[in-house]
DNA sequence: TTCTTATGTACTCATATGAGTATATAAGAA
DNA sequence: TTCTTATATACTCATATGAGTACATAAGAA
């Protein structure tokens, strides 16, 4: 009952939901989900780190960067993610994100400057 | 988007998630839910409150009983809510919730001693 | 009208939460 | 080794949240 009411606390904050459905899409290292969702990047990874802790994300570290993924093990948890994921069109702001997480690497090198 | 993470605010709390699974099976009133539940009753009141000031429920009274009734206008509110209760076995809380809602005029008698 | 009864609300308190800033750490580059 | 760079964490603060208790209210009964 708790695994259901923590990951929706988890997804009722703004920030961690559009990592997550970011996560969804694409693996991505802290500098790139920075750079996608012009969040300061100590707010990122404090919220990166509670989504690790609940154990919804692994990291894996790839030379000097530190990647994200997604590691959803319960069904629904999953479904539900799915399911915000069809209504994209309705939340702009998630949309906007998955655009620019596309062309990630870019701030993989605006990150180098 | 503010609507989605509100939501899910919503879903956080252990009591109010029970009351909407609870809703989403039968119209109840307040007595019937503080019976089923087991919470007190100016907890169970103020968690609708909340929920009718986000307008997830409606009330309406009859006679001395102001019930309540579940009123979810967007669709992904609502398939949430059905993903939940597709999984209600692994929800052993919420799934004697429910067997308790089959009988819940036994709480209005209950009440009125 | 007065009394019940069902429900709502105000108040207080403890705790949780998220933001921002500064700093620590760890790995690679030089 | 020292210097960068990417990421993590500590600390502080303001605010939000939920619980519990007491009390208010509103409708029906007497």
């Amino acid at each position: 009952m708790h695994e259901l009411t923590d990951f929706f606390k988890v997804l009722s904050d703004e920030t961690r939901l559009r990592i997550l459905i970011l996560l969804y899409h694409r693996k991505l290292c802290v500098c790139e989900i920075c750079g996608i969702t012009g969040e300061p990047q100590p707010k990122v990874s404090k919220h990166l780190a509670k989504l690790r802790d609940m154990g919804l994300v692994k990291d894996e570290r790839q030379e000097q960067f530190i990647f994200y993924d997604l590691h959803v093990g319960e069904r629904v948890h999953k479904e539900i993610l799915e399911r915000i994921v069809r209504s994209i069109d309705d939340y702009p702001l998630l949309k906007s994100d998955i655009e620019r997480c596309k062309h990630a690497e870019k701030y993989i090198e605006a990150c180098r400057k």
